[in-house]
DNA sequence: TTAGTAATGGAAATCATTTTCAATAAGCTT
DNA sequence: AAGCTTATTGAAAATGATTTCCATTACTAA
């Protein structure tokens, strides 16, 4: 039963298996709400949308699912300083969509950007490269955030 | 008493009562800490190291000492993903030391690197102003972070 | 002084996430 | 199809960082 590092190819079905992972209507359930909606869904988030449909699965496996599933890269697990954790989707079924965020640190709006992340791609594979080498690291992820003000929360009091 | 946004100065003193705060011994020692630390300290790890000097500060006057703090821009809180907020200065008191980071996802080590802070920084100005424009973000900050696997974490079983 | 208000600490409350544990279900082997 | 092994599960309880309460104290300005 090999866990671990298991970076496999196609969509879930395989790359669950292949990583010894049994699959479970809870875990399909969990990475459908995933894979639709398209946001930054706490646990509890979905959590409400996992249950009209299948009501016998509890927060609790919410929790340990998501935790495999970022395990296995197929998840982000996100902080935008809210106090919970967010998750949103590695990739689509079509493909990934590589982006950062703008995060507003008045009434937590978040922004998915893609502008730029050509350039901010290429530095970051350079980066990597080079911090890898010096600090021996093995890098297999990184976060770019900018925070500040939306529109609506900068025109306030 | 102007509260709010206070971007002043120079060192502490001045800002703190600038922007109408009080600078009570509680602030002053946990600034002083912060200061002479130089690495990223949790709330907790801050009230230890107060607390043999200034017995009667609490775990509280630390929480919201720090919340002023990095309201006030001078106290970066940072989330390396292992369920506590760390903070450091934002500055030093001669002069900034911009940097970023590289997290190793298994033991939670955390290089500041800033090999390579130029090119981001210079890349991260003219994105800030293009996000900052498409988006009307008032952009007044940024993460970046590598999290990947440290030399010691690489090489286990 | 004196009043007005900011700041404090200790205890209690919050609340997201984890842990425990007995029950159940997946996938494999007959 | 039935049995077996062991991963997975849900509910409830535990955890632990951060907040909130509130009565008390410390500043500041007039
Ligand atoms: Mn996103
Ligand atoms: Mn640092
Ligand atoms: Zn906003
Ligand atoms: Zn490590």
């Amino acid at each position: 039963m090999p866990r671990g590092n298991c970076q496999g190819q196609g969509w879930w079905h395989g790359k669950f298996r292949g990583c010894g992972y049994r699959l479970t209507e809870g875990r399909e359930a969990i990475l459908d709400i995933l894979a639709k909606s398209e946001g930054h869904l706490s646990a509890e988030d979905i959590y409400m949308k996992v249950h009209p449909k299948y009501p016998n699965v509890g927060l609790t496996t919410i929790y340990r699912t998501l935790d495999v599933l970022s395990g296995l890269g197929m998840v982000y697990k996100l902080d935008f300083g809210d106090g919970r954790a967010r998750y949103e989707l590695a990739e689509g079924p079509k493909g990934a969509h590589h982006h950062h965020h703008l995060v507003c640190t008045d009434c937590n709006k978040v922004i998915d950007y893609t502008d730029f992340i050509d350039e901010e791609v290429e530095l970051l594979r350079e980066t990597e490269k080079g911090l890898g080498k010096k600090y021996n690291f093995k890098i297999t992820n990184h976060v770019i955030q900018f925070y500040g003000l939306c529109g609506k929360c900068s025109g306030k009091k």
